[in-house]
DNA sequence: GACAACTGGGTACGACGTACGCAACTAGGA
DNA sequence: TCCTAGTTGCGTACGTCGTACCCAGTTGTC
């Protein structure tokens, strides 16, 4: 008995009492630094120690703030979520709001990196999520029901979150390989035009000979293809 | 100068010579271990050591068939793909087969829960990932343009993603905390209760309230969902 | 003024990936 | 047939990680 007592979201957990010595620090403070880390080097890389070191203390000062290193991700999350640059209210145009959505999504993971796809349940109600979340069903409260609208946006999120997560993982492999594109590309090669001559892949050789969305701009490749799915939901609204 | 020689891809990377002794293992032995070890575990506890163990050996002898546990990780993604029960060729009626990739994908993501959303371009040319590959353009090649494909195919895995994630993340939340999903609600009531009270979010109310998706089960919701988005793929087509 | 509740932070433990080194083994060229 | 270069399995060691535990010092409440 007693002990752990693990709470099932860290906004059920105050933040402090009143008894001892004033707190040096505050969850904020540390969820920010850890964001900063996260950001220039990776989510790995903003260890307890690391943030602590940055903020001028201990590694095990931190725990006075935050119960796991798993829960701070979780504030770290709903944290970035802040700088969406969302209205407060739907604009009445779905497919403006819908776009807006996508364009200021794809611009937050680009910045932040190590938040791509997070998708974790303890998150899903943070305070910054739910905003996001009431823009979001809102822009799409045009007469369908609510089952609707849950299946349309995890398809568009869907989408955004499959393409920008591409975008990420090229730019995060061709930093830790040290190679430019083109040099990656030119030792591939080899490799491509084995698979290429065996005759075995005729699709992937359609798409190395005709696809056009590769050579074009990532900006222009979310954006085409971000109109294109819109079509589609618009074209399963009444 | 000399050392390092980083290859791009793993596959490019000849697994032995021969001169020296005997190999006493082999990459898919090895690729097949770390696998079950990531089934029963989690792809965190498939390390160096752990692996080794399982095959009576030591750590530093993995390093003789793999460069790196980067590079054994895209073995093991391209491995389990062998799984995916799809046909050699697709059968001229799309919908049922980009149906039989939602649903192979989904079954697959389920048994190798590490897998799911996994998106490493040093894995994207593996021979079973381009398999699959093969199969998903050749059944949309209905007479759009590949860059059409893509995108539609894009948008149609990201759902997938999305949603299967969702549901990996919701079972290993249930998992780690030990909860059963019926007492992780009432555990979350309060809070939920305190955001609904608050009046600030119409649409999560309206959500709590009037959605029926969530009390379908995991396969309906995923059923009924992929209609949907093939609904608007249909129209898409010409 | 006493005491309970809290503070920052040091030490320690058992994991991790992997660089390095070494004895044992084996194939190709003489 | 023997030599030797290349390769084998694998132990040791280093620097990292999250965090359990401990303790001296600080502060609000009575």
């Amino acid at each position: 008995m007693a002990g752990a007592e693990r709470q099932v979201s860290i906004w059920s957990v105050p933040e402090r009492q009143g008894r001892g010595p004033r707190p040096a620090y505050s969850r904020a403070q540390i969820t920010e630094a850890a964001i900063r880390i996260a950001d220039a080097d990776g989510l790995e890389a903003a260890s307890m120690r690391r943030i602590a070191a940055d903020l001028g203390t201990g590694a095990m000062s931190l725990y006075r703030y935050v119960p796991s290193r798993d829960d701070l991700l979780d504030l770290m999350i709903d944290h970035v979520l802040l700088e969406a640059d969302i209205p407060a209210h739907p604009s009445g145009d779905w497919r403006a709001d819908l776009t807006l959505i996508a364009e200021s999504t794809r611009r937050m993971w680009l910045r932040h990196p190590w938040l791509a796809g997070q998708q974790r349940p303890r998150a899903a109600f943070g305070p910054n999520r739910l905003r996001l979340l009431e823009f979001a069903f809102g822009a799409l409260d045009v007469g369908i029901p609510v089952d609707e609208m849950f299946i349309l946006l995890d398809m568009l999120n869907g989408y955004v979150e499959r393409v920008v997560r591409g975008e990420i993982e090229w730019a995060r492999e061709m930093r830790q390989s040290g190679l430019t594109p083109e040099r990656w590309m030119l030792d591939s090669a080899p490799y491509v035009r084995e698979l290429l001559d065996s005759g075995r892949y005729p699709m992937f050789r359609r798409i190395v000979v005709d696809a056009r969305l590769p050579h074009m701009t990532p900006e222009e490749q979310f954006r085409y293809g971000l109109d294109r799915v819109l079509d589609c939901i618009a074209g399963a609204l009444p």
